[in-house]
DNA sequence: CTGTTAGCGCCTTCAG
DNA sequence: CTGAAGGCGCTAACAG
């Protein structure tokens, strides 16, 4: 036993026990006030004072409680604390995926966030599967979560925004806040917090460059329209080609899933079929790099012969050679805001609920990943 | 409205309301059972009895409830019903921090399994503070968690363990377990379950696959061997040192933070002072980027002047060129394993903790980073 | 200063 | 089949 202090004449172990009821000593299960009460010789509202300290206690009866709580290592029980008064004191948390770069960004945020007003996270992967993220939200209803940020792009149809918005408002009236983050809003008068990014403006502006830099055939590389975050950043790439005068072909659209491997076997199967593209627009950090990988294996220098820019600037872009160019966007502020929003708004009685909608800029952050097209016509 | 199935007849707005004590409509918080009771005209019990489910209720009754919970949109308490009896169902996971590719995915390996046996997460970050650490254990404790997991290594000092003990045996007591995960266990008779993997061996495996090459000024990178996870990395590196008859230089040891940033800036200040080695062994996949970035900067080849390895293979590890060889660790795994061994465990009634310990295998991922040496002196 | 009373929302006896 | 009673652990009012 080499844990006990030396100050302390009474050790962590086995005690009298003269209380019948078998009060305390080594029962299984946490001690409780009552526990504590009976081993101090007082009753459990002064135990619970003494723990509080915002009520007089006798100084002498202060310390027998102290020395009984720390006897009996008592910790006290949230879930009754949350049942008596003010809710549990967390904040939920609904992603695809936590090994996501992105994700993880967002999740750190609202961590940080959360802890910094004290309260836990409560974290939920629904795998991208729209039903798990519904009963997600279910569950941390149930839990009474302060907040529920539900994070990443949707595949936006009438049943999702229907049952969502159903949830917005069952939260809403459970005094609790729906959040959505970087996914647009349900639509009028659902009471809702929304924490978007400029998507398509980050879109926009990335193929700009391409354009400018002399590029007319840019593949669109990644994603699947039918989601929110993919259409957004589709919406901006196709503004820019109108701005520009240069006519929108459904053959530079390539799907693939939002990982390197599924991204390098596309964007392979895309170059034996046809390398009809001068540059790439890949809809994320992480296609780029399997995009890259097939390019480079397939014999072509980036940017000399393809240009390539990506979405997202996550860290690891930076392994990428050449260097990256692509599309900041502030994930861990948003969840940070997201996390402010949802607590503060708490704090309205207001039932008609003042719906926060945050748009947070993007900007393009140039690297070595773009040039202009080479003098030829098909790389 | 377009929310309502048309199947209903009654809406989900306001309702008639004859009950005086204000039973029901729209209060505002959460509906209660004793709200759905007043409602159905029945007794709270009965409610209660629809829901589960497990009793037998009048056809019709049931029916009466049904739709009141359905009209009031009720959702159980959870906190009330974890007060009542069994555990809140939840486990815990604290972490340095989640954007860390491995935390990442030892993350997800967890929250898989917990939502595989129908458990809910809580997360909390310790930024690697042991301070922050032992008090989101406690804060854990607090919220009931069937299980506690840590994760990841820790400076391990006398202080450290035996504050960490116990916490071991508190949370023992209350009949919740903690697990240690990729961190060593603290000691005999400690009840904990600790999930390793071969750290000190893949150390082992990688350093001797650069001797085996002909390597013999190794630069081990990155780290600090206060850190457990570096220590026992550095253990294999010795020891491999040892079996080849290769002296040990501490000359050859650099301390790197576990980030790009910090890895790259070292690696070229080490660059400036001398270069005096043939390949490193950076302690991780990360470090190993960061490290590769200064080496190419300065000129070097990869592998071809000085070969690189790493630690974790983790898929950023990818992106690097040339691939980089490294050691895979099966963190997802880790975190099932974490999560399988604690809640089992729980069944146990036994007082003498069977101190489950795992030590899961790694193995090298052989790739392009691995050279000879270059037949000159010093590259 | 301290103890008694009451009740948060739920569920499990035990009587009808 | 259904209702009444009691208690999980805690704290906020009220007495003393």
């Amino acid at each position: 036993m080499p844990d006990v202090p030396s100050a302390h004449p009474i050790t962590l172990g086995p005690v009298t026990n003269d209380f019948p009821e078998g009060a305390d000593s080594k029962r299984r299960g946490r001690a409780t006030l009552k526990d504590v009460a009976h081993r101090a010789g007082v009753s459990v509202p002064t135990v619970s004072r003494v723990i509080a300290g915002n009520y007089p206690v006798a100084l002498s009866t202060k310390r027998r409680v102290e020395k009984a709580l720390r006897e009996l290592d008592y910790v006290a029980n949230t879930h009754a604390r949350a049942l008596r008064g003010h809710g549990a004191g967390t904040v939920a948390l609904v992603l695809q995926d936590v090994r996501g770069e992105a994700f993880a960004q967002f999740a750190h945020g609202i961590e940080e966030e959360a802890s910094r007003r004290g309260r836990l996270c409560l974290l939920c992967v629904s795998g991208g599967d729209p039903d798990r993220e519904l009963q997600a939200v279910h569950l941390m209803r149930q839990q009474g979560a302060e907040a529920v940020i539900v994070i990443g792009g949707v595949v936006d149809d009438e049943a999702y925004r229907r049952r969502m918005s159903e949830i917005a408002r069952s939260l809403d009236q459970a005094g609790s806040r729906l959040v959505l983050c970087g996914r647009p809003p349900l639509g009028e008068g659902v009471p809702v917090t929304v924490v978007e990014y400029d998507n398509e403006g980050g879109a926009y502006a990335v193929t700009s460059r391409l354009l400018a830099a002399g590029h007319r055939r840019i593949l669109l590389f990644g994603g699947d329209v039918a989601h929110t975050t993919s259409a957004q950043r589709f919406a901006g790439y196709r503004r820019a080609l109108t701005d520009y005068g240069v006519p929108y072909e459904k053959d530079l659209v390539v799907k693939a899933a939002f990982d390197r491997g599924d991204a390098y076997l596309r964007m392979r199967e895309r170059l034996a079929a046809a390398r009809d593209f001068t540059s790439v627009f890949a809809l994320t950090d992480v296609v780029a790099a399997g995009a890259l990988r097939a390019l480079t294996e397939a014999g072509l220098q980036v940017p000399g012969d393809v240009s390539l820019v990506g979405y997202d600037d996550v860290p690891p872009a930076t392994d990428l050679r050449p260097l990256l160019t692509t599309v900041h966007v502030p994930y861990e502020d948003m969840g940070r805001t997201a996390v402010r929003l949802a607590l503060d708004h708490r704090g309205d009685s207001g039932r008609v609920a003042g719906e926060g909608h945050v748009l947070l800029g993007t900007h393009v952050v140039v690297r070595d990943s773009v040039a202009p097209p080479p003098p030829a016509g098909t790389a």
